[in-house]
DNA sequence: GCCATAGTTTGATCTAGATCAATATTCTCC
DNA sequence: GGAGAATATTGATCTAGATCAAACTATGGC
């Protein structure tokens, strides 16, 4: 058994064939209260496809805009490509969080999405999800308030990077998935990264030896420990004040 | 007449009491095929209140969200405020835009709006917005572009902060002005900056004094002419290589 | 018109993080 | 299991832009 693999049938509490209904994520991607007939309908519509494996794209830039995708086990990377070939890591989604309205301003995708592990997720076809939303207007309120917190969401990072030092940034995400993950119920204190240093920088606007570096004196200050991709966070208070300051 | 009230006058093409069909930014800030009466419904919903003095609040961050905003006329920036009080500028928005729908996620919003000049806005109240989406499912689907634009824009910011020097930063927001101008039939060559260079600067992650640096080098190559706030971009193509190199 | 204040420009110096470089470690695929 | 390719770490040096400082200029209030 490959280590993909493991860690796929790890992070991946659904079997293949579990509806909405079951799905342990449900409340994360879709939190809204709906009637079990009608949680049914949206089921109805979502399509389930054999996992994306580490490398491979979801979708790229340019490509159509057909649908929204749930993550449901695993991570991707979004990324924008400029004209000339540099890329911007754009955003890392877990598995519940719902990617891809990038796409609606221009019925093209701006982003292209990769598989940073064996991923799997759910695809709801936009022009369904709108017919539904007409009867279900809660649903449709959901897909706005995705939408603004994606809005806010970018708005924080751009504060990130315009105020905050290298050690603020990386302790910044840390923190994000440490939250993210204990949305999950998973450990908020100790984790896998999904992405390498080099994503991590892309991210964050920093090289890949100045990311190393902040780990390592991270760790060297004791407010985490590494050891590849394994993280502990081991003095959060510590992580929060980095952030604010 | 204070200079304020002339550039208002001048910047609106409307007078107050023009409706939606009348005005000269509806293809801007409402670009979607609604039949006469729709528009007319649309239009019945809208508030216009009296015009907002440079440094007012339209909201502040925190205020409940109750509606979503179109520029009339001037020029307001966004701005999150952090815990610590430093204040991180999100954008600047110029007549025919739409702004607001940050407080969407979480029914507050997260940014304050102050008006750079004297400017006027229109008030669309969201709920009223949402009833009438209901029936127009174009309008609906407009504003979910609306959003999801804001989220791409929002993603090219976040590349050129990364990615980008300063000289770069800065013809990026020229360019992007001009662009606006020219949508709204404005000179895209020749305008007046409605933003301090210290905003400025807030926006791009950049201290006042380096743009003011910036501003003199761009003006001593030959590629502006800047006179105070007057900005006259001399050769477009050279700071269009600018912002990609 | 005059003053106070805020905003802008320009110069000198400093520094966080980039860049360049070398080594070490971990994956990948035969 | 081993060769080669990524990926990560650590060190030395360099630089774009920050910071500190000092004029200079526009503007709004009286």
């Amino acid at each position: 058994m490959s280590k993909n693999a493991q860690s796929s049938a790890k992070s991946c509490s659904n079997s293949k064939q579990v509806g909405c209904d079951d799905c342990s994520l449900n409340t994360i991607c879709m939190p809204v209260s709906l009637h079990v007939d009608d949680i049914d309908r949206l089921d109805s519509i979502i399509q389930r496809s054999k996992p994306l494996q580490k490398g491979e794209f979801l979708f790229r830039a340019n490509d159509p805009f057909t649908s929204v995708y749930a993550v449901r086990s695993g991570a991707l990377k979004t990324q924008l490509v400029a004209e000339n070939g540099d890329e911007q890591i754009t955003g890392f989604y877990l598995p519940g969080e719902v990617l891809g309205m990038d796409g609606l301003a221009n019925n093209t995708h701006t982003n292209s999405v990769q598989a940073l592990e064996t991923s799997s997720v759910c695809k709801i076809p936009f022009e369904r999800l709108e017919e539904l939303s007409v009867t279900l207007p809660t649903l449709q309120r959901h897909f706005l308030q995705l939408m603004s917190r994606e809005i806010t969401q970018e708005q924080q990072i751009v504060g990130l990077l315009n105020k905050k030092n290298a050690e603020s940034r990386i302790a910044s995400v840390l923190l994000s998935i440490a939250k993210r993950n204990s949305q999950r119920h998973l450990s908020e204190s100790a984790f896998m990264l999904p992405m390498s240093r080099k994503d991590l920088g892309n991210f964050l606007g920093l090289t890949t030896e100045t990311v190393s570096r902040v780990f390592s004196r991270l760790q060297k200050n004791g407010l985490i420990a590494v050891e590849q991709k394994q993280v502990t966070l081991l003095d959060t208070p510590a992580l929060t004040l980095l952030v604010a300051g």
